[in-house]
DNA sequence: TAAAACCTTAAAACATTCTTAAGGGAAAGG
DNA sequence: CCTTTCCCTTAAGAATGTTTTAAGGTTTTA
């Protein structure tokens, strides 16, 4: 994290520029965002390190904000809140903020514990299982950054082929993939009739990972179109 | 942590008495001192969550106390300072502790605090180093500070390239590095395929850390996508 | 019951990873 | 400044793991 990006969401433009001359001066990259919503396209786009969120916001406020960036990343993420909004604050905290801090502040204090934050956060250096990687299937779950599955905790060995069969059809759940397409998808080359390897794959994953490859629980066969995960 | 234990360090014993009710009533097991020497013989008999930490005490102050635990320990520290003394406060978290609270304080706000500190710690659960360089996996001990590797405490020579690809895997314990991200991470220049020297240091770590470098315990290979540390 | 669709198996073909050893180069020591 | 030692890289064959092929079996549908 040579230059760490801090999203600012606040309504009030102010208070976003007087941060904004504060963090530029301790060498952070800056992003902005005027409510919850705009906050949320922002980290679609941008690799975020940790968000500051004003609690107050017309159109999402930050309690929400925060409910919805917790769903899919792991960052540090940093509460404003109104002076003296004590219960506020500790229902901020019970989102998941990691800190907050009272309006009017010191923005030297502000800045201390965004460093505190980022600080920890490189310190413990931890792989945050990030829910955006993970797929789940009742008790089965596939780790698309890691290549891990895991059935019931146990962990499943997967091939590179077979992963990619799985992984296609979780992704999609629901929807029937036929053997061309799934062919097309996982081998990115055409496909010729007759030729019998994705079955044979299927057979396999599900020779790992259903209980009865039979009567499969996880992967079924669709008769005449193909193959799902419901 | 059925019942979390906390160490409320202050010489005002007013305060410790206020905090003593509120915190009690949260449920958590208390602990008092009243300077820092006190502190640390605690610390050394008892089996502490979290630290509440004035920073004005005779004896040994705040900050000196600090730095001693994380010398020793890591865990959650929040550091009480009197009002307005904002360099106190920066000073404060320099010097390792996770957060702050100005006297005089809502004691609710301390109690949601040490929430959002404890949550983290048991959400991310994750090996705490006892000391801050250190990396521990079993009896494997790197220390990052040093360049020190220890199995079961006997001295283990690593050459740098070797321990900078077990450090690499050792910090992100659990996911996996391709040969190719090894590479980059490490020698930070662009890698060439048809190039097996990563595979090279890994057959040569093994060599040094695993009982079976066959059966390595501790760097394993995920066939088709790279190596992790579990 | 015949035809079509799907399943199963095992072995051959293919790909990746492991191992070893040797040579070049950098750093340490005289 | 030369020698020695240690470290890194390269390369090639061995070992291990994966994918494909192909042939025969089973289930479903009409």
């Amino acid at each position: 994290m040579a230059q760490p990006t801090i999203l600012l969401v606040d309504d009030e433009k102010e208070i976003i520029d007087l941060l904004e001359i504060y963090l530029k001066n301790e060498g952070y990259r800056l992003l902005r965002a005027g409510n919850g919503i705009e906050a949320l396209s922002v980290l679609q786009k941008e690799d975020v390190d940790l968000i500051v969120l004003d609690i107050m916001m017309p159109k999402m406020d930050g309690i929400e904000a925060c409910l919805k960036i917790r769903e899919q990343k792991h960052m540090p993420i940093i509460m404003l809140s109104a002076k003296s909004q004590d219960m506020d604050k500790i229902l901020g905290l019970s989102t998941g903020a990691d800190d907050y801090v009272s309006k009017p502040f010191n923005p030297l204090e502000l800045v201390a514990r965004i460093k505190s934050q980022l600080r920890r956060y490189t310190r413990l250096n931890v792989q945050r299982p990030n829910k955006e990687h993970e797929l789940e299937i009742d008790e089965l779950t596939i780790n698309t950054a890691t290549h891990e599955v895991k059935l019931d905790g146990r962990d499943i060995k997967l091939t590179p082929r077979e992963f990619a069969i799985l992984e296609l059809l979780a992704r999609h759940r629901g929807t029937v993939w036929s053997i061309e397409k799934i062919y097309e998808a996982v081998w990115k080359e055409a496909y010729f009739d007759s030729d019998n390897t994705v079955m044979v794959h299927i057979r396999k994953i599900r020779e790992k990972i259903e209980e009865n490859p039979r009567k499969p629980k996880f992967i079924k066969t669709v008769w005449g179109v193909g193959y799902k995960v419901e």
